[in-house]
DNA sequence: AACGGAACCTGAAAGC
DNA sequence: TGCTTTCAGGTTCCGT
């Protein structure tokens, strides 16, 4: 389940329970997501001085130069237990500090663990967009105005901006009243202002709604729905009331009210 | 170069 | 109830 705000909840743990720690004991064996063989050999006796986050990435810094990435894909998360918990359904990947043992579940497989050398990261990092925590959205007017895919779309790609998925695209336009359909590179500087308001409110509601239990890190299962508009088609709009649209773009959905956009205001660049 | 769609996996929820 | 279909918050590859 990992946007940004997931993600950053998942730095967050890591970071206490293994920042600063020596890996005593990995288990790491080569599958979809743990790329590359004798990721243990390579992690044990090594300290993780640092954890980072940039867009939907996970960074491990060791104290030998070399980092640890971490993508969580659709379904990956990590997760802390006794060092003495037998292994976890679906558990990729085993770090164990002095005090925590952290385990990388995936049953998806689609999330990605991979050792790069010093200065070195996948590709994919490389072309990362400015992340709004990190860089700020100084930037969106310009990344927008790179393309004419529809806004909605845009914003998930992540050379753009960093670390936005479906959820929080569709949340941060229904925040600022816009429409996903519009094309990124008509936006005006009015539209464009609104939708960074609108990114940072969801991503911070996010965060605050996902961190609140973070201790626990407990499974929810048929966990209610936090989101105003996402997974909420022909619900009423929280603001005006009228009935939500679903609507796919490039295979995904989105949620919008189409009786409260904001009428555009022509300022077109 | 840029875009839509399928593919990669498994499980939960909805549909019948 | 139980079987079948649809859908899922990710990226990547492939054909147009």
């Amino acid at each position: 389940m990992p946007e940004l705000p997931e993600v950053e909840v998942a730095r967050r743990s890591v970071e206490a329970w293994l920042g600063g720690q020596v890996v005593i004991h990995a288990e790491l064996p080569a599958s979809r997501v743990v790329r590359g063989n004798g990721l243990a050999g390579a992690l044990v006796d090594r300290r993780i001085v640092e954890v980072q986050r940039r867009g939907k990435w996970l960074r491990l810094g060791l104290d030998d130069g070399r980092a640890l990435f971490s993508h969580l894909g659709m379904t990956g998360k990590w997760v802390r237990r006794e060092r003495s918990t037998p292994k976890l359904p679906y558990e990729r990947a085993r770090l164990d500090g002095k005090s925590a043992s952290v385990r990388y579940l995936d049953p998806r497989l689609f999330g990605r663990l991979e050792l790069f050398a010093e200065g070195e990261a996948p590709r994919a990092f490389d072309e990362l967009g400015p992340d709004p925590l990190l860089d700020g959205l100084g930037g969106l007017g310009a990344a927008l105005a790179k393309t004419s895919r529809p806004i909605k779309v845009a914003l998930l790609d992540q050379t753009l901006l960093a670390g936005i998925g479906n959820i929080q695209a569709t949340e941060a336009l229904w925040r600022a009243r816009l429409d996903p359909r519009q094309r990124a590179n008509r936006m005006t500087k009015a539209e464009v202002k609104r939708l960074a308001r609108g990114l940072l409110a969801t991503l911070a509601y996010t965060l605050s709604v996902e961190d609140s239990d973070e201790i626990s890190y407990v499974e929810e299962a048929g966990a209610d729905n936090p989101f105003r508009v996402y997974g909420r088609e022909g619900e009423p709009c929280p603001r005006c009331k009228a009935a939500l649209t679903r609507l796919v773009q490039a295979g995904r959905s989105t949620f919008y009210c189409a009786a409260c956009l904001k009428p555009s205001d022509g300022d077109r660049p």
